[in-house]
DNA sequence: TATGAATGAGGGTTCATTCAT
DNA sequence: GATGAATGAACCCTCATTCAT
């Protein structure tokens, strides 16, 4: 087996890629961003279900009472996360759509290249996305699926725009969609920062796959 | 937004799917198998961390001690099943790609296909081997990865078997393998039996996508 | 103040009067006895959000966890107290009613005898019954009064009996029974069997207290 | 079970009558006194140990560090409540007593209506007093326990007074000053303003009651 | 094979209290 | 006077596991 290989197996959801910052709400340097990151590390490494708060505070720094003051409850704590994660990667894909050209496909290499960018650099926050929004009760949930739903249609708007253009030639849009999104998100689980690919490079990899899904042609 | 879409967020992982056997090893009937039956159940719905022996034993009509007759750990339990299940998809696939004419992309939708009817027939042990796996520790987590790696290895030997004969074009044959399985591997997070698609409709056209990942070409 | 003056002040719940079996339900020498025995003393020094588990299980030389193989809750330790010394209570009314001559005041007399001999041998049961009923949730606490209306009863159909009967003038009959209720209950806070008077001379004095307040007369 | 009738079961310890001030301290309208307030409700409802101080600060609105400017703990806020009802006790019994005629029956009945007026006007209070004395330590009591010896001590000499005079009749005055005190004491557990008796209509009953207890005669 | 009893460790959460601002 | 932040201890409860029966 050649050693530069990207194991799927291999690469589920190893520690350590660090909480960055992103959006605000907590100042930098503050005990509140350091309970954020170090949450969002071992939520990463062991769930939620097997991340500790004790163990949270005390790679935070934090006492375990203290916790508390800032949030109210384990799940308010997910739920910060995620839904700081879920704004963030809507406005990027957005902005990134904004910010290319009018065509359906370079709309939709926009949406899916920041969208895998993202899942690539704030890799850990996105697994934690996929794997452990089942926990939060119904109502938590709701509040997060609201972003998910809006990051869907846009690109479920892009593709039916292709495809009504003649751009794309899928006679399914809506599963190739989900097939895209489900790829893309993919890339959480398995990406490393000190892999053999930046992620740029991937995101751009990514996205011409997501051509492919859509099956982009050179109709005009 | 229409009412039969998909909803990449609203469909993962709820319950419910129930283990209706596959490989030996438990006899039908027996307490081995109604303990096997509802850990899958409820590490789906709960994950490693959160479903506790205590629930497993009583869903299973058996009391707490005996589930210990049968399995030495709660790990264990996990490896048994996760075992199972990998052992079972490697077998599917690789007698799917025996009954598959001897083309490179015969082959690869033979594959694909079993890859994704399997995700879809045995959804909850699937997810269960996509987000649990990593809570195993590395001896035990060892022993399973030589089933994943095996299934790997099989499509990325398909896919440079096609790119040598030039029926496929992908110039990152081992990149869009990874995209291929990332893909696939997600139905396990969303298929629901009662959802539009059958198994086998979801499995065609994900092995449809499939070939547009590794850029199959009418190069001949 | 002389030094055998019995202070209402004073007297107020100390500790230790040992748990002496009664129903059954723990067979003696049981740890589930034991457990109760504890939570009894206990739950009279410190009442029942003052009470811990973890302090119930030591001085009952039991561990922690264990006590929840026999009660699923703290509160459910405590309706199980309660419960067993109501329907003792009831039970030894009861008898002893049955026992009595077929007057009214006969009846009254033992009634309240019985009731007031229960409050001073079993005074720390009685004396939590009176006090922490109310930490109960409302589904628990019916159950207990059921038991505790039924005493009632009991003393309002002697009353109204013997005011028919015209060997009672009380112009208030009900009243005049939560009268004696009240002064009789209010013995489990004060009495000590290491006071001046035993349980039998005290429950003698109080019957003859409840005969006043009932305006028992010489009417024939 | 006819639906007026007062349960003795049922009546124990609703919440809700709400702190109308009495002697002073607190100026009205301060925050000390909505501490006070909230205080005796919470401590009303949950007891010592189940009223925590954020609560009784969130409901007095105040925050929780700020009850610490005027209590220097939650003993001593309990301790403040306490001192302050029993005074105020102590002082309308003795004012109804020095305002009634010279006998000992007149004299007997003022300090029992006056002390069941209070029981029914004050009773979250003297609800408290009763059932929460005991978690205070020894030193603390010993402050309250002054007051209340001093109420005892107030029927105690009326009573042998009586005796004395051949008023009453009772062979135990001391055991029948307890019995009504008790009696009286327990009016606080039960006595609801929006129930079927006025305050002073129940005082004038229990007055009523407290005379048959000590067997006041026709003896002259 | 099967089970009830037993346990140490740890779960999330709340406590009364302190202190710098 | 007033507050938000901070903490150690304790809360009730559940965990995976063991063992005698």
């Amino acid at each position: 087996m050649r050693a530069d290989r990207i194991s799927l197996a291999r690469n589920v959801a190893a520690s350590g890629d660090a909480y960055a910052g992103g959006s605000p709400g907590a100042p930098p340097g503050s005990k509140e961003e350091a309970i954020v990151g170090a949450a969002i590390e071992l939520l990463g490494e062991r769930g939620f279900h097997g991340a500790g708060l004790r163990q949270i505070a005390t790679r935070a720094g934090v006492s375990l009472a203290n916790v508390y003051t800032y949030f109210p409850s384990k799940a308010d704590l997910l739920l910060a996360i995620l839904k700081r994660a879920c704004a963030d990667l809507l406005v990027q894909v957005q902005d990134s759509v904004r910010g290319a050209g009018s065509g359906a496909d370079e709309r939709f290499v926009a949406a899916a290249s920041a969208y895998v960018r993202f899942c690539a650099t704030r890799s850990t926050e996105m697994f934690i996305a996929d794997s452990e929004v089942r926990y939060l009760d119904p109502e938590r949930r709701e509040e997060l699926l609201v972003h998910r739903d809006a990051i869907q249609d846009v690109f479920e708007r892009i593709v039916a725009d292709g495809v009504r253009g003649g751009r794309f030639a899928t006679p399914y849009p809506d599963q190739a969609c989900l097939a895209v999104l489900t790829m893309c998100s993919g890339v959480a689980q398995w990406y490393r920062p000190d892999g053999p690919l930046t992620a740029d490079a991937l995101a751009e990899r990514f996205a011409h796959y997501a051509l492919a899904l859509v099956e982009e042609g050179p109709a005009r």
